[in-house]
DNA sequence: GCAGCGAAAATATCT
DNA sequence: TTTTCGCTGC
C-alpha cells in the first residue's frame, strides 16, 4: 500500500490569506476585529464609525475560513438589521452568509422553544402573544382577583404590564421596582404579586407567551437542562451581538448562556446611544461585559467615516450636555459640509409644508427619496407630514409608531387564524367569541370550557344543551372554522375566507369600516409572503409591519421611497440629509422624563442618535407652537438646542412667497427711485 | 349577563 | 381627542 501524506491545513490567519482584500477595506481597529480569533471580544463603537461594516466583514471572513455558516450566531436589535447584514456579507463574499443564523434575542429564543417547547411543557404549537394581548389577560385576571372592594386605587392593566415586565427585565424584586418607580402601590405589593402569578399561570395554562417569556423560558430551558444548553452553545461556535448598549440583563444572561462551549463571543456597542432603559435596557451591560467574560479583548473604533465635521461638531455638543459625562469626541476627516439647519416654523403645518418642499428641491437636485429621512420622537409626530406628503404624491415608508398588526379589525381577523393553529389559545377564543351578538365575557368563558374539552375544537355544535339566540351565529363561524381546519387552503385563501365572514362584523362595529375594509384587502395580499400559518403568526408578532407600510407598498415599486422613522427606529441607519422634526421641549424631551436626571439624559442620547444619522445634512425642525393630544401646549425649542451658537448651526427662516416678492417688489422700487 | 350611555381619566419609544 | 370605567335598563 503506498502512503500518501497529507500536509497540515494552514490556519488562515492572516488578510493576506483571504480572497476578499480586508486589509484594503478597513482600519486598523475594524480590522482587530474582523480578525479576532478566539476568545471574548467588546467592540467599543462610536456612531458612524463602521459598526456594521466590521460585522459583516467579521461574518464573510469567518465563512470564508471554512466556519460553517450554521456555526455563527449573529444577534441584532431588529430583524430587518440583521438581514441587511447578512445580505451585504453575501454580496462580499457569497451566498452561503445568508445561512448564518441571524435574528433578534426573541427571534432566536422563539426558534430554541419552537424546537424543544414539550421540554418545558409547551405544545410546539405555543402562540406569541403582543403587549396588547397581554393587557388583555391582566385586565381578565385584575377582575378576577379583584374580590374585595376596597376603595384603594389599585393599579390599572398598563401600569400592572409595566410592572412585572421591569421586575423580569431588570431582574429586580418586585418591592425594589415599586419602591423606585410606583412608591404609591407600596401597600399594594401582595395583590400586585398575586396578580403576576395569575397572568403567568393564564398563560402556561392557555400554551401562550408574551415577549418576556421568550427571554425567560429560554433561560429556564437552558439552565435547568444541561444537555440542551451543550447543544445549543456547541452549534454557536461564534456569537456576536450586535447594540450591546441597548440589551437587558436576562439578554447578557443570555449571550453568556450561548456562548457557553466555545467562549467565542464578540459585543459591539455605543453606551452613548443606549435609548432602550425603557425597555429594561442596562448600558451597564458594556461596561461588565470584561468581568463577565474573562480576557475580553477591548477594541475601539473611533473615527466616524460617516458625517461632516459640522454635524459631528453638533453631535458632540449634544453629548457634552449629559450630567453623566461621557469620554466621546467623534472625529472625522470627511470634508466640510454645510452648518446643520435650525428651522422655525409658525405652524405644525407650515413645518411638513417645508420639510416637503426641501424634500422635492433635493429630489429636483437628483437625490433619490430614501437618501433622505424625516425622524421624530413619537410615532404621531408625523400625521400632518404624512397628510402632505401624501397630497404632493410623495412616496413614503414610515418606520416605528402604530402597528399594522395591532389596529383592532386586523387583530380580530387574527384571533381565527390564531385559534386554528392553537386551540387553547382563550384569549383568541374570546376575541372571536365576542364578535357575536349576545355574547359576553362570561358566555365566552362558558363556551370556551366547552372547547377546551371538545374532542373537536371548531365543531360548536351545542344546539341540543342550549337555545340561545346567538346559536345560530356559532353554526356559521362553526362552519367555517371547520372547513378551513379540514381543507388545505394556502395561507392568503385562508385569511382571504377569514375576511370574508369578518367584513359584515367590521360594518357594524365600525363608523369608519371604508378604512378598515381596505386594510382587509391589504392584509389578504400581504399574507401571500407568508408560507404556513404558524409561521405568519410568529413572524408577524416578532416583526410586526408598520401601519403605513401596507399601503404604500404599492407606490413603492415605482419609486425608492422617502424614509419617516421614529429615532428608535432609526437606530443603525444612516441618510444623507436628515429631518429631525417636532424638536420641542415636552416633545424631546418628552414632558415626562424631564423630572429624572437619568431620563433627561436618555432623551438627550435620542436626539445624538437622530443627528448622527446624517451624512451631509441636517436639519433640526420646530413649530413655534404646538398642540398636544389633549390640550398642553409646547412653545419652546427643545432645551437641548438652547445653547448652540451660530459656529454650530445656522437659523433658517421661512418666508412665504407673496411676502417675499412684496420684498423684492420694494428692492425693485428702490433700485428704481 | 349583555349592551349602551355618559362621565372621567389619560405617557411614549419596541421585541 | 380618545379610551376606560361604572351605571342602568333590558
Amino acid at each position: 500500500m503506498k502512503k500518501f501524506v497529507l500536509k497540515k491545513e494552514e490556519p488562515r490567519k492572516r488578510p493576506e490569506d483571504y480572497s476578499i482584500p480586508y486589509a484594503d477595506l478597513l482600519n486598523k481597529q475594524q480590522l482587530d476585529a474582523v480578525f479576532h480569533e478566539k476568545g471574548p471580544a467588546l467592540v467599543v463603537a462610536g456612531a458612524g464609525t463602521g459598526k456594521t461594516r466590521t460585522l459583516v466583514h467579521r461574518v464573510a471572513r469567518l465563512v470564508e475560513s471554512g466556519v460553517k455558516p450554521s456555526n455563527i450566531l449573529l444577534l441584532t436589535f431588529t430583524r430587518r438589521a440583521a438581514k441587511e447584514m447578512l445580505n451585504r456579507a453575501s454580496n462580499i463574499l457569497d451566498e452561503r452568509c445568508k445561512q448564518v443564523q441571524g435574528g433578534t434575542f426573541h427571534f432566536y429564543c422563539s426558534l430554541l422553544l419552537h424546537r424543544h417547547a414539550e421540554i418545558i411543557g409547551y405544545p410546539s404549537n405555543f402562540t406569541i402573544i403582543d403587549t396588547a394581548d397581554a393587557l388583555e389577560v391582566i385586565q381578565f385576571v385584575r377582575t378576577e382577583l379583584k374580590l374585595n372592594k376596597k376603595k384603594k386605587r389599585f393599579p390599572n392593566k398598563n401600569t400592572l404590564l409595566n410592572i412585572i415586565s421591569t421586575c423580569i427585565n431588570k431582574h429586580l424584586d418586585l418591592r425594589v421596582v415599586l419602591q423606585e418607580q410606583y412608591p404609591q402601590f407600596l401597600e399594594q405589593e401582595e395583590k400586585i404579586q398575586q396578580v403576576g402569578l395569575a397572568y403567568q399561570e393564564y398563560k402556561e395554562k392557555n400554551y401562550v407567551m408574551d415577549f418576556d417569556d421568550l427571554l425567560i423560558k429560554t433561560r429556564q430551558l437552558l439552565t435547568q437542562h444541561e444537555d440542551i444548553r451543550i447543544k445549543v452553545a456547541s452549534q454557536n461556535q461564534f456569537v456576536m451581538v450586535d447594540e450591546f448598549q441597548d440589551t437587558n440583563k436576562l439578554q447578557a444572561e443570555l449571550t453568556e448562556l450561548f456562548s457557553s462551549v466555545h467562549g467565542n463571543v464578540m459585543a459591539v456597542g455605543d453606551d452613548a446611544q443606549s435609548i432602550y432603559s425603557f425597555r429594561g435596557a442596562d448600558h451597564q451591560n458594556i461596561m461588565d461585559f470584561p468581568e463577565r467574560f474573562e480576557g475580553t479583548k477591548l477594541i475601539k473604533l473611533e473615527e466616524n467615516y460617516r458625517s461632516t465635521p459640522q454635524i459631528l461638531n453638533v453631535a458632540n455638543n449634544l453629548l457634552k450636555q449629559a450630567s453623566f459625562k461621557f469620554d466621546k469626541q467623534l472625529y472625522s476627516e470627511i470634508k466640510d459640509g454645510e452648518l446643520p439647519a435650525l428651522v422655525q416654523s409658525s405652524s405644525e403645518h407650515d413645518q411638513s409644508r417645508f420639510i416637503t418642499q426641501a424634500v422635492l428641491q433635493l429630489r429636483e437636485q437628483e437625490m433619490e427619496l430614501n437618501e433622505m429621512a424625516v425622524l421624530f420622537r413619537n410615532g404621531r409626530d408625523s400625521f400632518d407630514l404624512e397628510v402632505e406628503l401624501n397630497r404632493k404624491n410623495i412616496p413614503f415608508v414610515k418606520y416605528g409608531g402604530q402597528k399594522f398588526t395591532e389596529a383592532a379589525h386586523i387583530k380580530d381577523v387574527l384571533a381565527h387564524i390564531r385559534v386554528l393553529v392553537n386551540p387553547m389559545d382563550t384569549i383568541a377564543w374570546n376575541r372571536v367569541l365576542m364578535l357575536l351578538d349576545g355574547i359576553g365575557p362570561k358566555t365566552a368563558q362558558d363556551l370556551f370550557e366547552w372547547i377546551r374539552l371538545a374532542k373537536n375544537p371548531y365543531r360548536l355544535d351545542l344546539s341540543d344543551t342550549t337555545s340561545q339566540s346567538y346559536i345560530d351565529q356559532l353554526k356559521v363561524l362553526s362552519k367555517l372554522l371547520v372547513a378551513l381546519k379540514e381543507n388545505d387552503h394556502s395561507v392568503a385563501k385562508v385569511v382571504e375566507l377569514v375576511v370574508d365572514y369578518y367584513r359584515d362584523f367590521c360594518k357594524d362595529r365600525y363608523d369608519d369600516y371604508p378604512k378598515r375594509l381596505k386594510d382587509l384587502e391589504a392584509f389578504v395580499n400581504v399574507s401571500e409572503s407568508f408560507t404556513s400559518l404558524p409561521k405568519m403568526l410568529e413572524e408577524l408578532a416578532l416583526d410586526p409591519i408598520t401601519a403605513t407600510a401596507v399601503d404604500t407598498e404599492q407606490k413603492t415599486k415605482e419609486e425608492a421611497p422617502l424614509i419617516l422613522s421614529t429615532i428608535h427606529s432609526a437606530k443603525g441607519l444612516e441618510w444623507k440629509h436628515v429631518f429631525i422634526i417636532q424638536c420641542l421641549d415636552g416633545i424631546i424631551p418628552s414632558a415626562y422624563s424631564v423630572e429624572d436626571e437619568e431620563q433627561l439624559d436618555e432623551e438627550l442620547r435620542l436626539l445624538y442618535v437622530a443627528a448622527t444619522r446624517a451624512k451631509d445634512m441636517l436639519y433640526f425642525s420646530y413649530p413655534v407652537l404646538a398642540q398636544s393630544a389633549y390640550g398642553d401646549y409646547f412653545t419652546q425649542p427643545s432645551r437641548f438646542l438652547k445653547d448652540m451658537n451660530n459656529d454650530l448651526v445656522e437659523e433658517w427662516k421661512l418666508v412665504e412667497e407673496e411676502q417675499q416678492q412684496q420684498i423684492e417688489e420694494g428692492n425693485q422700487q428702490q433700485l428704481t427711485d
